[in-house]
DNA sequence: ATAAACTTTCAATACTTATTGAAAGTTTAA
DNA sequence: TTAAACTTTCAATAAGTATTGAAAGTTTAT
């Protein structure tokens, strides 16, 4: 396999994997390519090398932006913009966990808050307070770890591996 | 907020949230109606409840079954099938931690391990090298965390919490 | 063996989400 | 202030997914 292809099998994987998660392809790609690229990339660069329009483009680089993971760079006597992602793994791993918490599971902890605590004493409200009472704990238990891993900088997850199981 | 209205907050809530995650949303609606079901229920009253096709009901029960997250459940006296989900949030969890440690933490692994072993010296390469080395180290260790974890049965994540933050 | 009761399949279609491209908007240089 | 260089917006449209419903398939009882 060259460069090219490697290259090419990093950025496809990546965006597919991206759809997976709801995250969408074009997203997912640019953040790869710029993610393994030697130096700032503009719109014009990113459009040739993925193929895609300006406009998907610029929505996209807009939503990594609002994410965190890509920032705006100023190239001396270029007029153009440039943009780079976090290339730290680790970092990169914070941000995206830090964000799904916040766009994802604190919503839902907020229903599952709601829902368990309806006052009805029929068996069916019995056993949906039950089983969303579970689900709710579950849920704040799993976010207060993620959180807490994410917020140790340095290595946490090696560090939380090790911790965990010796 | 009544029962009726809670039952309808948690079904729709559960799935929108997995489209979100690319779990298409009535199959997710389906798992959470049986979740909170007093008893396992039939193709008829899923199709009711949740006003959607034979079909549908068909193929989405199908893929909670491949998932291992639903099962038949034979009723005495009856001639159609029956369905239940697994009950436990614990061990819920666990099945579909591992399901989508299979499904799609192991393929990316695959093939970052590929890409990140071409031979090739040039600094874009290098970087690429570089770069889907950590992404591969990083996504292992998580892997492998995830899958000790739910390898642990009872309480893992309470458990786990307390052993990583005393 | 037949038929009723049920489930699965799959082509057609509806629905949702992503993408384009050109017009409108913004910034910078002269 | 003008105009060139660049970015953003957004209506139109393409592409991708989910859903339906009816025909085909399967199982069970008689």
């Amino acid at each position: 396999m060259d460069y090219k292809e490697a290259k090419d099998r990093f950025i496809n994987t990546w965006g597919s994997l991206g759809s997976l998660w709801g995250i969408n392809k074009a997203m997912a790609q640019i953040q790869a390519l710029l993610f393994i690229s030697t130096k700032p990339l503009s719109m014009e660069d990113i459009m040739e090398e993925l193929k895609i329009s300006r406009g998907n483009t610029s929505m996209n680089l807009r939503q990594l932006m609002d994410w965190g993971i890509v920032t705006k760079e100023l190239v001396a006597g270029e007029r153009k913009e440039f943009f780079t992602t976090e290339k730290d793994v680790q970092e990169l791993a914070r941000i995206v966990a830090k964000e799904r918490s916040r766009r994802e599971i604190k919503p839902i902890i907020k229903v599952l808050a709601e829902v368990s605590t309806i006052e009805d004493t029929s068996p069916e409200a019995k056993e949906l307070i039950k089983q969303t009472k579970a689900l709710h704990e579950l849920t704040e238990t799993a976010d207060e770890m993620i959180n807490k891993l994410v917020n140790q900088k340095q290595n946490w997850i090696t560090k939380s591996l090790v911790k965990l199981f010796t």
